[in-house]
DNA sequence: CATGAATGAGAATTCATTCAT
DNA sequence: AATGAATGAATTCTCATTCAT
């Protein structure tokens, strides 16, 4: 069995808490003022040992976003994987997303830095972005998701992929007002509103 | 009447060429790769220059994103000031949005830097963020028009100013699709795209 | 005879009062802070001006030194002129100092920039040190004096100008806390202090 | 025993160095036209080594400054405890002084620039002027000198402190003087030649 | 003559990255 | 493997000087 040796276990535990004191001093100054001096002090290792794990900064920051979107991508995909209705779908989607959000306050300003697709030739100082492709599989599957529930009838028929990502950074900005929030109300009345306005619209109907 | 002086004319002048370099630097390379050297470069001008016009880089990167949204804000206060059915109004919202963003493309980086306020304790290096107004009085104007609509009836009630977020997050990823398109729809399409889900939203009705 | 023609006389108080901005400008800030913008502010001259009649930031500090000093020297010149002892000589050194300094305070900050000579290899950025031979004139004329006084026997032999250099700082320290003094004592207190040191010494004598 | 570690060694090693590059280097240009990049290649590190040791180029200034007055300070003030008459001590302080001076010929410009106050409003760009302290100190320590001998009877009374600026200042300038000389005299003629006028002042007793 | 906008060399400072211990 | 002192490229900003108007 992949019994992990001494070593193995060691290294996990390192970049993990790298990884954590990135996303904890990005979330505190910012991705352009957050320095690897100050992440190694967060992390409680020298810098050089940063360097250890992560060729550069750049990979530092990405591997650090990748994993965090990954573990918010397992509970969408838990989420999407559900054999329920549409409507029951979305919720357990943005329920995933305010769930995470509200775990990971931190990782806020890392998201607002990366989440989005920085256009073409963007590969400079900071920043080669080779996280783009997480944006659109995130959307890819949540159009999937859309494109089902067409087929079932649950939902008309239009551009999936577009649709997909209206709803994901709508209800992200909803989202991050929340942790801005000073006394937000309880999830369940922001995933009303969210799920209300994806399937209904804001028309009022007789 | 106010005529403008030729050191005016010629002081404007400057200052909307070095504020359309910044835009096209930023726009390339991104913000944190953007240098004063090569946006002085790009303006054509010392950049010693710049200094004259700027007192440094954070208000030369403010002033260029504030001036470049309120252009946007004023064709969005154009249509929301027409006196129309709310779906004709969020459709001319929409077609401004995208109008602008086609003719600014440049526009695009700078925005997805300044747009969002970015949480407590920002104020670092970088980014005094004045520009966190802008975002909510955008998002105020756009829930004062929902607000309307549900005073006449067009519009089910609900936190106007949540729903104007998402409205606004959401057309805007589909909007920043279309530049990265390699042959975008025509606008209608996606006018109709975005105008659809917010009113009726996804569900299939009989 | 020499009658100055306007443009000469227009020439002249230009030069003046650049000169004097100059000294208030390096009074109030210091040498290094004292910037050619403020100084033409200050003389409401437009910064090209200043170069129509000097030719770089170094010589307008220092003919602004020189002239200063010359003025400085005209007093002390008239009080070595007299036909009198060497002590109501001295006295009226001193005098001539104290005096001046007192009224023009702002050019305490330049003097201690300028009067010394810096030594070999200065010639640097700022400051290429012509100035110097003041300093040595000054001291040359005051050792003049103390040597006709030996001369005359009222004054111990010795190296006049040592003497002279010793006389001259100590008693230029002495007038300069003056300056900074809330409630200087009256001149004469001070006058019968610098020469009663530099005659008499400090030892009693039954 | 205070057992230095290897790091404190290697790192006073540094410090020390970095002074004494800073030292020379002004010394040899001047203070203005002194800048981190010579200071670093004369001191044989990098310009961003400095900064491990010293916030900026003021604190590097500052502290080079006064590692080097206090030395000069302990040399003084041996001198002044030793438990002799106040003509002996005279002459101790200014053999201190000569000696000093004379062993660190480059300590010359920089105590030029910063050794007086440079009165009120000071506080500019370079030079927030902690120095100024040590300017009093030295004389008021000097003062005590004085009045101690007063109060024996070996000195007049009066104003200690004028009195000891008068001689600290007076018997630099000719200490400096004898730096710039050819062939200076020996210590010993310049040494009878400052107590000499000090305590029994110029004028030709019978 | 006077002006002051424009210039650009040059200075301080920061910080990702390396490498000897 | 871990460290952290050292590095130096890169960046911002200043200001003496020039020159077209």
């Amino acid at each position: 069995m992949a019994a992990k040796s001494k070593e193995e276990v060691v290294q996990e535990y390192r970049i993990e808490s790298i990884q954590e004191a990135t996303m904890r001093v990005i979330g505190r100054k910012g991705m352009a003022a957050a320095t690897m001096q100050e992440i190694a002090d967060e992390a409680g290792v020298a810098k050089g040992t940063i360097y250890l794990y992560f060729r550069d900064r750049e990979e530092l920051v990405e591997k650090t976003f990748e994993s965090a979107i990954l573990r918010l991508m397992d509970r969408v995909d838990a989420a999407l994987d559900q054999e329920i209705g549409i409507d029951a779908k979305i919720r357990a989607v943005m329920a995933a997303h305010v769930g995470f959000f509200g775990e990971n306050r931190e990782f806020f300003r890392l998201y607002l830095s990366l989440r989005m697709p920085e256009g073409p030739a963007t590969r400079q100082r900071r920043q080669k972005q080779h996280c783009q492709p997480h944006y659109r599989v995130r959307a890819e599957k949540f159009a999937k998701a859309l494109e089902d529930a067409m087929d079932r009838g649950e939902v008309r028929r239009g551009d999936a992929y577009k649709l997909a990502l209206f709803i994901i950074e709508g209800s992200t900005a909803i989202i991050l007002e929340r942790l801005n929030e000073d006394a937000p109300p309880s999830e369940e009345v922001d995933l009303d509103l969210i799920t209300g306005l994806i399937l209904d619209g804001i028309r009022k109907r007789s």
